[in-house]
DNA sequence: TATTGTTATACTCTATAACTATA
DNA sequence: TATAGTTATAGAGTATAACAATA
C-alpha cells in the first residue's frame, strides 16, 4: 500500500524528470522558430484553426495571437482564408513551407533524444515505452 | 534487436511525452513568478552563484540577467553579496522569503501531477518510478 | 447586444554595444 | 589585456483598451 508520501515523490520526481528533459530538448535543438510561434505552427499542424481558438489553446490574448499569426503570414509559413460560414472568422492552416519547417523542427528534436535513448539497454527502453503510454494518460486527465 | 525505426519512435514518443507533461505543469499550477525568474530561483536554491554562472546555464545575456536579479532582488526574494576572493564577482543567494516561494511554487507544481498519478494503478506507478531513473540519466548525458 | 479580429499603446524580457572596476 | 558586472538603447512578445465588422 502506498502512503501519500511515496505518491508525492513519485509525482515530483516525475514532474521534474519530464521537465528537466524538456529543457534540454529546447535547448539543444536549433531552434529556427521562438516557442510560441513553433507552438501555433504545431497546432496548425493538427488541423486549420481561427485565431481565437489558438488564443484559447495557447493562453496569450486575441492581439498577441494576432501579432504571431501575423510574423508567420509573411515568413510564409501558414496561410490566412476566409471562413464561408461566419465573415467575423478567419482560417488559418499550414502552407507547405510550414509544414516543412514543421518537420524539420521534430527531426532535429528528435535526433537530440533518439542519440540518447540508443545509449540504453533494451531493458531500459522498454521500461521508458510502458512509461510513454501512461504519461500519455496523465498528460490528457 | 530494435530496428533503427523502433529508436527513433520511441525517442519522439518521449520527448513529446515529456514536453506535454511539462506544458500542462507550467499551464495548471499558478505562477507567481515568470518561468526565467523562477528558473533562476531554482538555480540558486541548489546553491548560491554569481550572475555569470547564472547566464550562462540559463543562455542568456550577462545584461539580461542583471535584470532578472535585480528585480529578484528587489522583490526580496535573492540576496546580492560581494565576493571576498574577487572583487569584480557578486554573489547571489536565496533570501528566507526566496526558499519559501521555490518551497511554495513546487508544492503546487506536485499538488497538481500527485492528483493525477494518484489515479494511475500500482503497476503503472512502479512503471514511473522506474523510468524517472532512467529519465534522469538520459537528462544528465 | 455579443463575438471575432485588428489597431493603439505601454510594459517586460531579450540582445548588442559601450562603460567601469578588478584581476 | 581579459573578465565580471552594469547601463544605454533597440527589437520582440505580451497585455489591456478601443475600434470595425459580422452574427
Amino acid at each position: 500500500m502506498p502512503t501519500d508520501a511515496d505518491l508525492a515523490n513519485l509525482a515530483s520526481d516525475l514532474r521534474l524528470a519530464c521537465m528537466r528533459i524538456s529543457r534540454r530538448v529546447r535547448f539543444e535543438s536549433a531552434n529556427v522558430l521562438a516557442p510560441h510561434a513553433f507552438s501555433v505552427l504545431a497546432r496548425l499542424g493538427e488541423q486549420p484553426r481561427t485565431p481565437r481558438e489558438l488564443a484559447d489553446i495557447e493562453r496569450v490574448s486575441a492581439p498577441s495571437m494576432t501579432r504571431t499569426t501575423t510574423a508567420l503570414v509573411e515568413r510564409g509559413l501558414i496561410d490566412r482564408a476566409p471562413d464561408p460560414e461566419d465573415g467575423r472568422c478567419v482560417i488559418l492552416s499550414l502552407t507547405a513551407q510550414g509544414e516543412a519547417l514543421l518537420a524539420q523542427t521534430r527531426a532535429a528534436r528528435d535526433g537530440w533524444m533518439s542519440s540518447r535513448v540508443a545509449t540504453l539497454s533494451r531493458a531500459e527502453r522498454d521500461v521508458l515505452r510502458e512509461a510513454v503510454q501512461i504519461l500519455a494518460k496523465v498528460a490528457e486527465q
